[in-house]
DNA sequence: TGTACATCAGTGAACGCGCGTTCACTGATGTAC
DNA sequence: TGTACATCAGTGAACGCGCGTTCACTGATGTAC
């Protein structure tokens, strides 16, 4: 047996991390298979070695942020998903609408990176990015006060604020309205969440 | 002079009437001129009599948004702008977010079908999407109750919790959450907003 | 230990296709007489 | 009023280009002896 199974998924791996951080920055139609495949180091025929098509590959590069990107940048903010309490729901909020976060086009959430295109691509790729959408509403939903009646639904809106604060913020291309306006869902996040 | 001033001028806002419903509804990369100039009853090769080239369409196509749809949408919605008061803020909010809304994809806000789009987009109609949610956010602004100290931070948030509710409902494709969602982000901006 | 071999990850030319844009033309129209 | 004409909105073939995908191949590798 040539090659060894794990060198096959490290390649692989190699792969999505490219296409994440390119789709990140320029969208899915906007970045060619040609691309990626440069930017892992390899060539454009080898891609079907590994996924069967471009669609499956953005539904994988999705998912990756989760336990990939996403779990570096929790790391670093300090965030504990399970057992971070109060604390964490407020590193939560600074860090998702920091000017850090809004910079970083390569490691940024896909939520905001990429909502209309998602919005119009394949089950698999739309149910990737549920998942990152769950996985942000529990992290809210387990750390909040227990003093919260509605955390679940608490929850869902603290995500909406954050994801439609940091959305319009990359999209208006005007700095001190963009300040402005992550500033606002940051205060709004805080107050209503008691946190 | 054949053909009057007038009759050009009808046909290129015939043109970004049936662009701003495509663009909508698949994205500004994967719809075609070809498509547009065949949706407004023409031909491909008249298109460079109206328009520079695709991005200036683009552009045009996401301005018209505000004064076209939009406007017929709020008056249905019994939204006034300048004079509703709170009753306006009320209106707004439970129509932005209303299933109607998000079940329209060709009269839907731009800024809910077309933000990670318009993010990549020209400066031009990055303008474009910048007036409009400027516009929404005066809408708020203009409206909320007298006793509101930081009436421009509200609006900001409110603007933010509405978009950041619907395009987080439009990607996900599962019906009850984005029903848990737009009801989470209601709630989220009424209390906070005392409307 | 050294070597011949089978495997399959990786290569790069080629495919058909649709795109944005250009351009020579055509023919419907308002105007001048 | 009727007609000849100049204009230019609209047509559709053609352009070069880059895309996703296929495929015959090559050559680096782990294994068997």
């Amino acid at each position: 047996m040539p090659y060894t199974p794990e060198h096959k998924a490290a390649v692989r791996l190699r792969i999505i991390e490219q296409a994440r951080i390119l789709f990140n920055r320029h969208g899915f139609t906007e970045v060619s298979i040609d691309q990626i495949m440069t930017a892992a180091g390899l060539t454009r025929g080898g891609f079907y070695n590994h996924f069967r098509n471009k669609d499956e590959l953005y539904a994988e590069a999705v998912a990756s942020f989760l336990h990939g990107r996403g779990k570096v940048w929790r790391d670093e903010a300090g965030i504990k998903p399970d057992i971070g309490g109060p604390e964490t729901v407020r590193a939560m909020i600074n860090s998702y609408l920091s000017s850090d976060h809004l910079d970083d086009l390569d490691g940024q959430c896909p939520l905001i990176a990429l909502p209309s295109d998602v919005a119009r691509a394949t089950p698999r790729a739309r149910e990737s990015f549920k998942q990152l959408l769950l996985a942000m509403t529990a992290l809210f939903e387990n750390n909040l006060p227990e003093n919260y009646a509605e955390k679940h639904q608490t929850a869902l809106a603290l995500s909406a604020v954050c994801v439609g604060g940091m959305v319009l913020s990359r999209t208006v291309d005007d700095p001190t309205l963009a300040i402005e306006l992550r500033n606002a869902a940051k205060q709004f996040a805080f107050k209503h969440s008691s946190v």
